[in-house]
DNA sequence: CAATAAACTAAGCAGATGCTTAGTAATAAA
DNA sequence: TTTATTACTAAGCATCTGCTTAGTTTATTG
């Protein structure tokens, strides 16, 4: 006996996404996001309590959208490939209209840095690791490496994604691709 | 036939450098840097013009205080080794309390990116210019390779010590150590 | 239909932001 | 000592921030 919502939940929050990739989240406000989703702010704070809330489910919804390529690493056979692969998905998955808006969540890390919310850094700090472990069990599909090496190439590997994905804001995309090349050299 | 600043501008702009390291460029607010500064917002205003003029003037005073480790690069004479050395001597110099800071300039590309002011803008790529300029020279020390070997090395050293500076702030020393010691495998 | 419950609109809140300005204090030349 | 010039203090400006709330509209149930 009341009325009904006039929007999707999880379509204002692609929005939403969209505005915190490109943006980041300081210098996003409620006032941006009332107009990108398209709904009031009463409807806003009704439906996720915040901006940190908004921020939060946004955060899912890019888990969701990224779930593609990180997929497709979960499930490939070929080692190291796999993961040189991977990079170059990840570059395509982050580019619109030729601009790069590197990852969500490393953006995000980089900008809050130590002053993040806890609730919001652990939803971060849990994204890493799980790329960490798929970049790991990829390392181990190559017979001979102990697990020494295999721990200190996946630390290799996951600051050489962060460098990828805060370079490709900037860099075009031969010098991008001549850091993928050479950093998968010796792997 | 007037008073007398009752401070010097240099002092004053290396406290106001060391909270725009800490904090990034939004969210240090011009309180903040009265504050820091130990001056009024008055001062700041009649010596730097407003908070970018302040900042720009920080990123001046951050290239003289990293010239004591660019220059070791520039005289360096042992190739790709002495590169190496300048990515270990950056964690060093970017390392307070046991808490790295990263890079006040990749900090600040990845901050504000393409909304960066460009007189800003115009500082940090020329900054960046200058560390790859030194790597090209690093490395063509090195007898037999090509200028074309060298270019792609370079912009695949830039996007490794940009991680690096941003992986700095997350991650820890062994993670770090990891990081430089393959990537330095590939060249 | 009338009653009720939820979703909407838009105005407004306190606090923070970058920056300015009116008034006062200190200095050095005339 | 007077006067001109600069530096200081502190209050205040308009605008933006995240968030709330009073009042209205829409739908469902009895």
């Amino acid at each position: 006996m009341a009325r009904k919502k006039q929007y999707k939940e999880q379509e204002v929050l692609e929005k939403a996404m969209a505005l915190f990739w490109r943006n980041g989240y300081e210098s996003t406000s409620v006032r941006m996001l009332e107009k990108e989703m398209g709904i009031n702010q009463f409807s806003i704070y009704a439906s996720f309590g915040s901006k940190k809330g908004v921020f939060l489910e946004s955060i899912n919804t890019y888990k969701k959208k990224i779930h593609c390529i990180t997929d497709k690493l979960e499930k490939s056979q070929n080692g190291v490939a796999g993961i040189k692969q991977y990079f170059y998905n990840f570059l395509e998955f982050a580019n619109e209209n030729n601009v790069n808006k590197g990852c969500l969540v490393t953006n995000t890390v980089n900008e809050l840095g130590e002053n993040a919310d806890p609730t919001v850094m652990a939803e971060l700090v849990k994204f890493a690791s799980n790329i960490k472990h798929l970049f790991i069990n990829n390392l181990k599909q190559d017979s001979q490496k102990d697990t020494d090496t295999i721990e200190r190439q996946a630390n290799y590997l996951m600051t050489t994604i962060l460098g990828i994905s805060i370079a490709s804001k900037i860099f075009n995309k031969k010098q991008l691709e001549d850091a993928i090349e050479i950093a998968f050299k010796n792997l």
